[in-house]
DNA sequence: GTCTATAGTGGGATAGAC
DNA sequence: GTCTATCCCACTATAGAC
């Protein structure tokens, strides 16, 4: 198989010469401008390549699509969400405590690109749209969120069935998805009901959790790693 | 503010004359197939046209964008699945045996139209989109798929805490709302992986509904319960 | 009110020269 | 790595036939 003659870099920060890394760098601002500005379909690849001061076409040189350039919105916010959530948990031991404070500071820290975020959410939707959260191209975010939730749980007194605990980042990265989902449907003011429904549903989250170790129950938690583990292929 | 000089119907049935409703449903069977054939992305609105023998212009007429031909789709799965889900329901008493019987039908169903779904299935995440399962336009469906589940839940002998009785169809209908989710993201053959994910998550739903009714989970109904409803309004 | 024909526009994406 | 030129197609506009 030969070598693609073009082959546009689709990493961040791995190697690419001084000079291509700026170029990048400028495309990826000016989009993020131009995004904030007129929202994601007012936005034109045309637009952007202008703005950056290079060719439309080599703006798809570095980024494969309009879509591959709402990633650097995710590094952005993850990085946001991570050092917030950071200073949250600081203060918080209690596992119902340190939850809260991972998926408020979320709301909190996301709260600025509310609009921007409906306009594009529709492709991070799509099963194989490289935006999606369970893309492979998402891998990396991904992961750092799960991390976090891992700080949160293994910070915390929580006490959770054995079999549960390995997964349980996971499907409370799984249940910020949810958080998201409900975000971007969400249009009460300054997202209110998004930060009810937080304040609602992690008190539930503990108890269900705690119910996990109750005799009656015995065999749920089983039941839902299987499950998880299962459905992850 | 001036007529339109042209309203395209948007109603599948609503006051049409019947030259139009032929011509309406002689677009949108065209439209179905070349999907099916090409998926979603690879059929041209031009090619819809010229299977259906009328002009580019008339497709508009009768459809304002191509996105809008999907919600034929969705009027055609939703009749289908109640159909196979009604005989399906017919042979099974058990709460077990009858949401699976509903979960699987569906995914039975909607096999054909898998391929083509997942790309189009943004507009339906797409928080505005009259094809959002949770908009207003979507609420005839909705209601419909949550009857099926209300049917599901009363011809079974389930023993569930009164205060979730009432809430539960919806649950059932949100929790089907995740099967679709994880279903559009299946690339595995026939969908497979659906098909276990379904098989795993009924008896653990199941099991979870029955745990409601403990002692030591007094209060998680009525909580859960709470919460549907503020999120609701 | 239903439909055709035709001629656009705009913008995402690509090819191939340099 | 960067450009220019171009393709393709969703979508619009319009004028008019029946």
């Amino acid at each position: 198989m030969p070598d693609r003659s073009a082959s546009p870099p689709d990493s961040p920060t791995g190697g690419l010469t001084p000079k291509a890394e700026q170029t990048r760098t400028q495309i990826l601002r000016a989009a993020l401008d131009l995004f904030r500005e007129s929202g994601y379909d007012g936005t034109t690849m045309r637009a952007v390549a202008k703005a950056a001061d290079v060719s439309l076409g080599n703006a798809y040189y570095y980024f494969a699509s309009k879509e591959h350039l709402v990633q650097g919105f995710y590094d952005q916010i993850q990085v946001d969400h991570a050092a917030a959530a950071e200073s949250a948990l600081a203060a918080e031991t209690g596992f119902s405590g340190r939850l809260l404070a991972v998926l408020d500071s979320w709301v909190d820290v996301a709260a600025p690109y509310h609009e921007f975020a409906g306009a594009f959410f529709k492709n991070a939707a799509e099963p194989r749209s490289p935006l999606s959260p369970f893309s492979g191209e998402s891998a990396a975010a991904r992961e750092a969120s799960i991390a976090l939730h891992r700080r949160a749980v293994e910070g915390s007194d929580v006490k959770v069935a054995a079999a549960l605990r390995a997964q349980l980042p996971e499907l409370l990265w799984l249940l910020q998805m949810g958080v998201v989902l409900f975000w971007v449907h969400d249009d009460s003011p300054e997202q209110r009901r998004t930060h009810d429904l937080v304040r609602q549903i992690v008190p539930l989250v503990d108890r269900l959790i705690r119910l996990t170790r109750l005799p009656g129950a015995r065999g749920l938690a089983e039941d839902v790693v299987a499950l998880v583990a299962k459905v992850r292929g």
